[in-house]
DNA sequence: CTACCCCTCTTTGTATACAATAGGGGTGCG
DNA sequence: CGCACCCCTATTGTATACAAAGAGGGGTAG
């Protein structure tokens, strides 16, 4: 693999499971060092990272990691709701029914895997995981997929926030449960109306979690 | 300027005004000499690129400019759609009437605009774009905005195509004028109808110039 | 005592040299 | 005669050296 784009993962990695927190500076020697490439490599992965919104020029302090406010969480919103809405539309004209069918299948036995512990809640995110990739697969549309992809890439950061709340799993579960037969019975209407109601949910969520962390701490 | 930067700028515009055509190679140190640039900050340049989607890894032949099919602009627009709906929603929502009356004014006066040559056709463009300012200012959601720049950017390579199209910019006017209104009123339904027709229209004519000017060339 | 300026040191930005890899062409063998 | 393999070359990827810009600290002057 590249240096640079080993650079990268690994700081996507890091920034995205938050063991580089909101607000650390990034110094590009040290981080070099750290994941052992040269600068140069290491400055190309910065580069994307900026582009991807994740890390910012901070006014004399050179490049940190991104905060996610209260604000921002609202913003994120403002654009995943109409993107994953149309995902849903196209998805349910173009989907293969079967495919989703099959994901239907394992959302109804979401709530076992919800209560059986850590690993079957990772499970349960892996299929999700799984839903979003047939999603993007059935659109078949390289822009809206390259959006999608951005979104999901902040609110992975966003959803650190609420891990852990199983009764909200289990409601998500059954929303996105109602998205995907709306897909499978080829109802474009349907898909969207459910995602809406999917989309307002979380941001409440999201947005109670991250109150009620930043009682305690910075919100991340 | 950070001579990345320049970079960057200098095969944006190449890329936008179509003087670096869909399908060519940018070998590193031939752009390099061109641009008078190290091949450091160019390779930051084209990285930055490659994130936009504008140039890609071509199997053999290194970084070409990307193609404009008849099926990407479909794609585009099924991105552009839902944006621009979301955006003229909250516009209309947000939007400081003042400001869009004044724009309303100046796209009530389009058609002699228009009427008037080359120059007054660069002018309505300049009003266009104004008009894309006042809507990411009233918005004011860094990630819609991000990815509505985004669009544009991939839009105004296939804008190219329909250049010079009278009857199609006189129409577009007034499609606009309709959601202008509509965000003056702050009616975030009309807004995302009059955008979702405005959508509709430029579509039909963007696929019919693009395959007009297929019969004759490479679509772009 | 405070405020401003200059110097230094750190950090980023750029250039160049070096390494590795992938393609094309040529040659040899089947 | 055709195919396949190997070598050479062109081009990309990485490291390092160098330049410039900026921040922090210390000193001096008001």
């Amino acid at each position: 693999m590249r240096a640079s784009e080993k650079a990268y993962r690994a700081l996507l990695d890091d920034i995205v499971n938050g063991s580089l927190a909101p607000g650390t500076a990034l110094a590009e020697v040290e981080q070099s060092a750290r994941l052992g490439v040269s600068r140069t490599p290491l400055r190309e992965a910065l580069s994307q990272l900026r582009k991807d919104g994740l890390i910012e020029q901070q006014r004399g302090r050179g490049l940190t990691v991104t905060q996610i406010s209260l604000d921002d969480i609202v913003e994120l919103y403002e654009l995943r709701q109409p993107l994953e809405q149309q995902a849903a539309k196209l998805a349910a004209q173009r989907g293969d029914a079967v495919v989703f069918s099959q994901l239907a299948v394992e959302f109804r036995n979401a709530d076992n895997l919800i209560n059986s512990g850590e690993s079957g809640i990772r499970s349960y995110y892996a299929l999700n995981e799984r839903l979003d990739r047939a999603i993007e697969d059935a659109i078949d549309s390289a822009y809206l997929v390259a959006a999608l992809k951005s979104v999901h890439l902040h609110l992975a950061r966003i959803r650190r926030l609420s891990r852990g709340d199983i009764g909200r799993l289990k409601q998500a579960a059954i929303e996105t449960l109602v998205i995907i037969e709306a897909i499978v019975d080829h109802n474009p209407d349907l898909a969207a109306s459910a995602t809406q109601v999917h989309m307002q949910q979380s941001l409440r969520n999201s947005l109670e979690a991250a109150r009620s962390l930043q009682v305690t701490q910075r919100v991340a």
